[in-house]
DNA sequence: GCAACAATAGACAGAGCTGTCTTGTTTTTT
DNA sequence: AAAAAACAAGACAGCTCTGTCTATTGTTGC
């Protein structure tokens, strides 16, 4: 159980969480701590005491700043869709090209997430998974994220000229959901390429209609 | 949190699930309470005690069946994989039809599946995204599952005569579980036939190779 | 009938959990 | 320099958790 910072602080390159950010103030050594952890190891499973060992803070510092463990819980989610998001759309800008060639780099890029060492899966993913029934903010959260991302994805589809904007986009998001599970399985990355090439055929079988 | 058997045992048509069977003996009466409680609420959410009063049995009772709560994690996890891997290759056992119909049919047995009020996603991908690297014997059984359907989707492939059966076997376990993830989500089951037209896609592109 | 087993009921220990509170120190702002 | 905010350290209450233990009651096989 024991989780040394220091095998994590060597992963400091990944820039996709917000846990790899280095903290400045008191609140944000909590979330990074609390967001290593959480994510590492289960919400439930992780103790508030855990999360101020590792963030080297007092437990008054943390009620200051967030009402109850749910209430870091759902901090840490939002920051940590935040930041992924950033990185995740920055990297996906920056590809040059038409929509097809853009749409398509959103699985090099999974790739690239896959690939780092501390990959662990999609947090809103993992949270769904562990409160289910239990915690609606969770679920509202992970609806918010996958708004986002299925917006994008109809944004793209719409330049594509696709005929059926939506349901490309509910295909993507299906291989997005399936290569993160996938690869957070058999920590393999090649499940991003497996995706590429199904949405290769999907784009090819819908644009040739 | 509380948690009604009632609306529970309103769901008893569903043969998906372990938590389905009428119990007998009190290791299946402690089996059919923990797989429930375990797959809505969460593994570490969920207390003995809590067990114990939904399955009406004694706390000595269940020490002396299992060894501890991570032995009875371990048991609900592998009878909830047999019984809904009987419950899926016995649907698809009785599709008739040419290899590729039956291959397909997959998907419309997940959309039934998706369907049950009861569904809660995968056991195994809801308790790998709980525990991550805490668990070992977690993750080894989740593999073992996921090996289970690798195995049948390959001789699937195999009667099909696709050019590479192995990567055709990875494409439908990404839409597999993709599929799973967001009809856990969005609680919207038509995700399966997303899933489904994507398979047929790729089906489609590998076999006029 | 009797021995072996399975199950019940519940007290109990020891630990961990969340959250509150106090007291003092450091840092920032004005 | 003075006032205000942020933080550290840790005791504490109240609860829940896992797991053990004792004492007792059914049930089954021989």
């Amino acid at each position: 159980m024991e989780d040394s910072p220091q095998d994590f602080c060597s992963l400091q390159t990944s820039d996709w969480s917000f846990a790899a950010m280095e903290p400045k103030t008191a609140r944000d050594k909590i979330m990074t701590a609390a967001s290593h952890l959480f994510c590492n190891h289960g919400f439930a499973a992780t103790g508030i005491d855990t999360i101020l060992t590792r963030a080297g803070t007092a437990k008054a510092t943390l009620y200051h700043h967030f009402k109850s463990k749910e209430d870091l819980i759902a901090a840490v989610l939002e920051a940590e869709g935040n930041t992924w998001r950033n990185w995740f759309f920055g990297r996906l800008a920056a590809v040059e090209g038409p929509a097809r060639t853009r749409m398509l780099a959103v699985f090099d890029v999974l790739e690239d997430w896959f690939s780092d060492p501390g990959f662990y899966g999609c947090p809103f993913i993992n949270a769904v998974a562990e409160f289910d029934t239990g915690n609606d903010a969770v679920r509202k959260a992970a609806e918010k994220h996958k708004e986002h991302i299925l917006t994008w994805l109809k944004a793209q589809a719409i330049e594509l000229k696709v005929p059926d904007v939506t349901e490309t986009a509910r295909s993507f998001a299906v291989l997005l959901d399936g290569a993160i599970v996938a690869a957070q399985h058999t920590r393999d990355p090649s499940f991003a390429r497996t995706a590429k090439h199904m949405a290769e055929h999907h784009l090819d079988a819908v644009q040739k209609a």
